[in-house]
DNA sequence: TTATAATATCGTATTATTACGATATTACGG
DNA sequence: CCGTAATATCGTAATAATACGATATTATAA
C-alpha cells in the first residue's frame, strides 16, 4: 500500500466513511466497450442519428444526409463512430447501405446501465 | 418540403421503406441534457470516477486524487464536468467537498435510456 | 466495359478536450 | 488575524474531434 492510498484510507477512517464495499462488476474491456459507446452517442449529430434510426428503421445513408444540416462526408464519418462503437450494423444493398440499430448493443448498453447505476 | 427532404422520401417510398412512425420523445432541452450526461460519462478517467463513487460512498476530492494517477488539477476539471452534466453532487464538509452521485440524475437517467432504446 | 449512383476515405483547417504546474480561493484551528 | 489543508481556477501545451471539399471505392445497370 503506497502512501496515497495509506493517507486516503486514513482519511476516511478518520470520517467514519466506510470502506469500499464491492467494485464496479466490469472489467477492462466492457469498460472500454461502455465508454466507447457513451462517448459515440454523446455527441448531438450521432445521438441525431440514433433517434432518427429508431423512428426511420431500414434507412440508407443517404436518407440520414438528407435529415442533417451538414455534409455528406461528415455523416459518413459519423457513422463509422458509431459502427466502431457498435451502436448500429450497415447492410449493403445495391451501391447503398442500409442503417439499422444493432440489436445486441442496445441490449447490453441497457443492462450494463443497470448494472452499474 | 424542400428537395432534399422529397428526394429522400421518394427512394424511402422507391424501397418501400415505412415512414416516420413516430418522434423520439424529448426536447431540446432534454437532448442537450441526456447527450451531455452521455458525453461526460464517456471519458475512461471521468467513468472511473463514477464507478468509484458507486462503491465508495461519502468521498472527498483528495480520495478520489489518490484513487487516480493524474493530477489533483485535473481532478478538479473532471470533477466539474461532472458536476455541471449533472451526475454528481459535491457536498463542502469543512476544507474539503464531499462528492456523491446525484440520485435523481441517475433516475432520469435510467429512464430517458429506457425511453429511447 | 463504361457510366452512374451511393458511400467511404483522404487531407486539412478549426475548434474542443485533456493534461499539467502554478496560483487563487475557501474553511477552519489556534 | 494567520497558517494550513483541501479544493478550485488559470494559463498553456499537446492531442483529439469535428467539419469541409475533393477524390476514391463499390455495386449495379446499360
Amino acid at each position: 500500500m503506497n502512501k496515497a492510498t495509506r493517507d486516503a484510507r486514513d482519511t476516511r477512517d478518520a470520517r467514519n466513511v466506510p470502506p469500499a464495499c464491492c467494485t464496479i462488476d466490469l472489467d477492462g474491456a466492457e469498460r472500454e466497450r461502455f465508454t466507447g459507446m457513451l462517448k459515440a452517442a454523446g455527441n448531438p449529430v450521432r445521438f441525431e442519428i440514433l433517434s432518427f434510426l429508431v423512428t426511420h428503421p431500414g434507412c440508407i445513408t443517404g436518407d440520414i444526409v438528407s435529415h442533417l444540416p451538414i455534409a455528406q462526408a461528415t455523416v459518413s464519418q459519423h457513422l463509422k463512430v458509431l459502427r466502431t462503437a457498435g451502436w448500429i450494423e450497415g447492410e449493403i444493398e445495391g451501391p447503398a447501405v442500409c442503417y439499422s440499430l444493432s440489436a445486441d448493443a442496445i441490449a447490453w448498453f441497457r443492462l450494463t446501465v443497470a448494472r452499474i447505476f
